[in-house]
DNA sequence: CGGAACGCCTGACATAGTTCGGATCATGAG
DNA sequence: CTCATGATCCGAACTATGTCAGGCGTTCCG
């Protein structure tokens, strides 16, 4: 009928499915792991044969990309959420928090934590908007920790290396378990007793 | 002619073969990462078609096994060259080569790193034997460390963390540079406070 | 010399991601 | 209502993968 009616149907619809299509992928990562993820199987899942895939996504690459920006999104979600609850909290409890966050946020989805975090997938590198999404998310993270305390780069990448070294060893090494989970804690006072110990250095150089 | 003559030949030419095909995989992993190693190409490195290395190995995933035992050997050797130097030295000093070995040894060789230290290849799950020498070295690790006082489970916990979280940092990000590598001391000297001030609240408690 | 063991090969199969051309079907125009 | 159009989906097929079954020549012991 009237001027451009449809078309947004045709692309709500259309999104609808490739959110469909990234949603029963993660959870074909989480039982078969992320690299067992068969197109054929894929297709299945949301009632279409593998081929159809292709109308939606140009490549099994792209799924994944896909699925590395929902998994940035939620990150950066967790990121926000974090920085809302530091306002008027001292900077061990905002460390604490997001320690923690960052490790349960690692090991709820092992999947997710090697897609994001590691070379997970042989040939797969994320497109710049993905990736961008990514740097952005990092980006807040760091300058939601710069409110307790954390502002130059080097202590923010050790801070990076402590928290991914935690779960990375949760989910390698005891899959399920809390045995590097319960020393998140112990961590954060480590880092901070640092912290401290390097502004009195710097302090007594001035 | 006499005795059991050229059964030793045929045993030594085949594991010489045998460790030839692994040294031939190392190389393949680091051209084309631990996932692109194709049977057919490995082949052609050694001569020989894709079919004859199933008479050395009854699958890939046995050679990913050979290749994980290698590994694991050269880690041992580096622990043990490490507890030699270790002797009339401070726990300063000990730990900061070990940290910097370790992580040396790791960003040396990505893909000797993934397969060892992380869950790279999908299906794949090292023999009860690769995984014993895994064990003795992880141990032999630890024992080490005890030298410098790291006695409990815990410590040496978040010491692998943070090793294993500067190694994979350096090489997820910063690939082929020193970014992560430079704090490696800093990092020591973190631990190694929480250390001394974990056992100062300990005593108090006595 | 004869046979067995060995080393490597050819051929083939299943499954992976992906491409191509055509069938189906809803949608909007006349 | 009819018909063209574009989105959607499918069947067949191509390539590359790991792997199995069987064959042929060489080596070496009895």
């Amino acid at each position: 009928m009237s001027g451009v009616p449809n078309i947004d149907r045709q692309a709500a619809r259309r999104t609808k499915t490739s959110e469909e299509i990234v949603a029963a992928a993660w959870v074909l990562a989480r039982e078969e792991g992320l690299t067992g993820i068969a197109m054929r199987d894929l297709g299945a899942r949301v009632g279409m044969r593998a081929q159809s895939l292709y109308s939606y996504f140009s490549s099994k690459h792209e799924i994944y990309d896909a699925m590395f920006l929902d998994g940035y999104l939620a990150f950066a979600d967790m990121v926000e959420t974090g920085a809302a609850a530091a306002v008027d909290s001292d900077p061990e409890t905002i460390l604490k928090r997001a320690a923690r966050e960052f490790v349960t946020f690692c090991t709820s989805d092992p999947a997710r934590y090697q897609l994001l975090f590691h070379r997970a997938v042989p040939g797969f590198e994320p497109s710049p908007a993905s990736w961008n999404v990514a740097l952005a998310a990092y980006e807040r993270s760091r300058e939601s920790l710069s409110a307790a305390g954390i502002t130059d780069q080097a202590s923010f990448d050790i801070w990076t290396a402590l928290v991914t070294g935690l779960a990375g060893q949760q989910i390698a090494n005891d899959p399920g378990g809390d045995r590097w989970e319960r020393l998140v804690d112990r961590s954060v006072d480590m880092f901070r007793a640092h912290i401290r110990e390097n502004a009195r250095s710097e302090s007594e150089h001035a």
